[in-house]
DNA sequence: CGTTTCATTGATTAGTCTCAACGAAGGTGG
DNA sequence: CCACCTTCGTTGAGACTAATCAATGAAACG
């Protein structure tokens, strides 16, 4: 596990760099001021950091700035679970914020840079900023539904299935924030990533994005995976894809 | 698919039924008024009853008084995916009022009572009570929370701890909304619910529920199966149990 | 009393896991 | 700069898990 490095470029709200995604709904000149107050500084961790640990209290919530992430839990034994894969715009440590101790990690895939907001002060943005305590039960909301996707996947979608609606999901997420050029998209993940997400072995997991790059699909690069053609990964699937709607952010 | 019928019983929120659980967190007698003008009436709908439909958009969000039901999601072939039970105390169609529309179903596993009210308040409830609008992301969360939990367990488990999961959190859940009867509890659902659940066939659910008989942990029973031992589940599954919290409820 | 739903069982097939081994690329230290 | 080491991706073989197919019984329902 790495550490987390010290802070690094000291961002205004008003410069905030997600104000600029179209996909994103931005604030009204109050509740800039509030959030100014409210945030406490940000945050760069380096690919591979945990940024949050099961079980341990955090004294923090985040706003991901820039960057790729993951939320996990794993059994005892060491068996892992990828539950979602966290990007700009995503608010992190919500729950460790509500109740007592967090019950899944946050680990980040590249560098990461995070806005951070104190725990303590969640309920004066609830009494303070009624707007922005809506926002966040609609990002609560949107996990949920993302997840509800996910558990659908894994549960009852086929290996090339899962593997076909993960990239396609992630390329849509992606899109979402600016994250692609050309219409393509390289992820930073390991295969070791995709099968913790998939709930596959690591063999197998090789063996079915071997077959899914038969298509044309993707293409499996340097540390990551490139995605190349959306429309194939969504017809293999069988997914229509998220309702790209406006979206909130803190 | 069932129609819903009509209101029945008229509760007043001073005699709400979830007063009297004590894992529930109580309201102030502010809130309760206000409460008490937010709700729109309740609502009784038979076993099978579908509540709420993936596409469509709901004028209403619920929070269940009384009775198991179940959330969950289709594949346009037909596969489904049951995604968490709703037990008394849940909050329901959140997602809906959030959203434009509703990206799960809702249906009733026995008779169960609602206590209904209307999205366009939600705002509104928001602004008046922000400890109102606070305890709805709480649920939310905890929502979310769960949902991590299940998806460990389809990812990482194996069938027979994945049974062993199931059973061990649904006890859990209706134990802390006193549905339990001398350490023991009767749930009312199919193997095909479980199949569904487990993201196994319904015949290798069978075979599974069958060993898993073999412990005494569990029995099945004329159109349910009876939890008789909760300890020994938890131990299959490697399973810790959430953590027992008092939890707010609308 | 027939009809439907639900649980059960066995046989066969398909999908996935584990084990094992190897190659390529990158990083590290001498 | 090179040798070594580690990580990551790849491949094949065999074992095991779970799916499908098919048939039957039991209970509830109308």
């Amino acid at each position: 596990m790495k550490s987390i490095s010290a802070p690094a470029t000291k961002y205004l709200c008003a410069n905030c760099p997600l104000q600029f995604h179209r996909q994103l709904q931005n604030h009204t000149p109050d509740e800039i001021a509030f959030l100014s107050d409210f945030r406490n500084g940000d945050l760069v961790v380096e690919a591979g950091a945990t940024v949050l640990v099961e079980g341990a209290t955090s004294a923090h919530l985040f706003t991901v700035l820039s960057g790729w992430g993951f939320r996990h839990k794993t059994l005892e034994d060491g068996r892992r679970q990828i539950l979602n894969y966290v990007l700009p715009g995503d608010l992190i440590g919500l729950q460790g914020s509500l109740m007592t101790e967090m019950q899944h990690s946050v680990e980040a895939l590249s560098p990461l840079t995070l806005c951070v907001f104190r725990r303590d002060n969640l309920p004066k943005l609830f009494q303070s900023f009624p707007s922005l305590g809506y926002d966040i039960t609609w990002l609560a909301s949107r996990e949920e539904q993302m997840l509800d996707e996910i558990l659908l996947s894994v549960g009852r979608r086929t290996a090339l299935e899962r593997a076909a609606y993960l990239f396609a999901f992630l390329y849509q997420r992606a899109r979402s924030v600016g994250l692609t050029r050309d219409d393509r998209l390289v992820i930073p993940l390991r295969q070791q990533h995709v099968a913790d997400t998939l709930g596959l072995s690591i063999v197998h997991t090789n063996k079915t994005l071997k077959k899914l790059a038969t298509s044309g699909a993707l293409r499996w690069i340097d540390r990551g995976c490139e995605v190349l053609d959306i429309s194939v990964l969504m017809a293999i699937s069988k997914w229509q894809g998220l309702p790209e709607v406006a979206r909130p952010y803190i």
